[in-house]
DNA sequence: CTGAAAGCGCTTACAG
DNA sequence: CTGAAAGCGCTTACAG
């Protein structure tokens, strides 16, 4: 048998109320008393029962974290920095995808309706959207991890994409690269469009428009970033670089190049974006674009701990640097 | 306000017992009081409270998983697996990570005592060993995954690692490579272990004797693989394979062959263990050992999930078969 | 098939 | 500083 509250407060030789009272580090109790309840609280082992916490708790301590996979290659990065925040919090974290259509989806509102959880963390997977914004209307403090389709309603952490695109512009051109080919994400991301326009502002200010039949929508896959460059260079297009919006896309051009008997990067430099564990081992290592995952995590918790904490209902966004990491794939200028 | 039971009673008509009834679709309710008490529970959006669930319920209906980080490469899929089979259950997942010591043992040791999960499932840190047996002997259903210690006391789902370490040595054997590196990982793991004596059995039933000297002990990170291989490459040790015990340290041996200027497969073949999502990418790609890690959380999920429904405490073990994925960097004997 | 009552383990006014 | 009592939202014997 579970022990209880009450045992505890039999044995210990007070009220069920009192013992509630240490267990609750209430001021209002003699220390004496206060010891000799704690001393049986660790004798007998006993530890609150969460469920039977029931109605008068107010909030679980628990977060629910929801995601489109965890398979992705930066997604674990995110979620340790979620776990690391919370468990400093005292909160547990919960974990859900959506990968199940309508169903899950369901699911996944009634867990938030029974008040599974006492906030969410969210990086948007597709068509999520409205159910989001009804949850959010009712009241569940939700806090955006990447931003993908700009949402202003909702507090958000996203990277600085804009001049992650414009950095990754500028570190070209200063080794002479003018014709860059540039293979997108899926254009209805905000971050994609946001890093195409940061790299496209940047080469127009030093007198190079992009060459519109240069600029390719990819949708983030190893393979299908392989076959658009490939494609590219069986079409004979004249290019001297590619930006990739994500390491992975990145990867598959580097494996097209390579194919067709160009070098990277004498031949064509490679910039990617994210970096991902595996850019630095890439052959030759791959330039990018560097995403603080792990802190866009810790920081989105940290976001929704302090709104559940009292914080104002709207905070602001919060845009966290990326940062231009050299590697081999595309170096720096020589000299 | 919430909608309670209390409100959806009184709308309806009916009882608190009655609506209660509904809601966990007991059969001995009438039909047509059944459907209006639903659409009542409909029209005004009720949701069962969970927190008040409190002391009737014995099920949490989630489970908690352990791991010692999620930014292992192969992390995301074991998780994945777990996460998938959990919410086709309508089971969710509490997510902990004992990244801090002591502390964090302590601290998740009292939320499970708090029932705030019915069952655990884990890919056991270091040092936690004496908790999960407490935990255990207390009654708490646990399922270990990817076995690392050899712990007989726990049911558990792990891959063919003797078998595995086997067809690696076939494949060498079988190509005509006669003085293989073995790069272990962590000799204190049971896996590694198996690895080791799969693949030096085979050696031996063939004739050859593994040289003591050729076989080094890593730590399945890429900076150490690569410093191991490079070390033996500059003692001018002979050998025409590698076997890493992972595809980290797999990777980082190329890497270390390629830059002391030895050509892979050429001059030294490579085969690695997992088969992480990056071993197709590298180059030459990955020749390795397939770990079915998604699955692997689908059956530890399922074995805990069949032992909550009431199935034996002492599940035997799941042992899931590797395979043998042949690339480039260790490929198949010409014609 | 249905409902009044008791109880789950805990907390919180309220009264001393 | 302490305790008896009420109540949180729900379920489950028990009785009709």
């Amino acid at each position: 048998m579970r022990v209880t509250i009450a045992d505890v407060a039999r044995v210990a030789g007070v009220s069920k109320t009192t013992a509630s009272r240490v267990l609750n580090t209430r001021s209002e109790v003699d220390r004496s008393t206060a010891a000799r309840v704690r001393e049986v609280i660790d004798r007998m082992g006993y530890v609150p029962s969460s469920g039977a916490l029931g109605p008068a708790r107010e909030s679980s301590r628990t977060i629910g974290m929801l995601v489109p996979s965890l398979t992705w290659p930066w997604m674990g990065e995110v979620v340790q920095g979620v776990v690391d925040t919370l468990e400093a919090a005292e909160f547990g974290l919960l974990l859900f995808t959506c990968n199940r259509g309508t169903e899950s989806v369901e699911r996944f509102t009634s867990q938030v309706s029974a008040r599974a959880f006492d906030g969410l963390l969210v990086v948007e997977p597709e068509n999520t959207l409205d159910m989001l914004t009804a949850l959010h209307r009712k009241g569940l403090p939700v806090v955006l991890i990447d931003d993908r389709g700009h949402h202003p309603d909702f507090p958000y952490v996203t990277a600085a994409n804009h001049e992650g695109g414009a950095a990754a512009a500028r570190h070209l051109l200063s080794t002479g690269r003018r014709r860059p080919l540039v293979l997108t994400g899926p254009t209805r991301f905000g971050c994609v469009r946001d890093r195409l326009a940061g790299f496209r502002t940047t080469y127009a200010e030093h007198g190079h428009a992009l060459d519109s039949g240069l600029v390719v929508e990819s949708d983030f896959t190893e393979a299908d970033g392989r076959e658009a460059v490939r494609r590219m260079v069986r079409e004979g297009r004249d290019f001297d670089a590619v930006f990739a919006h994500n390491d992975l896309g990145a990867v598959g051009a580097m494996a097209a190049l390579r194919a067709s008997g160009l070098g990277v990067p004498e031949d064509v430099a490679v910039i990617g974006f994210d970096d991902i564990p595996m850019a630095p081992l890439t052959e030759p290592s791959l330039t990018t674009v560097r995403q603080p995952m792990r802190r866009m995590g810790e920081t989105a918790a940290g976001m929704l701990l302090a709104r559940l904490a009292g914080g104002t209902a709207t905070a602001a966004p919060v845009v966290l640097p990326t940062e231009l990491v050299v590697r081999q794939s595309a170096p720096a200028a020589a000299g």
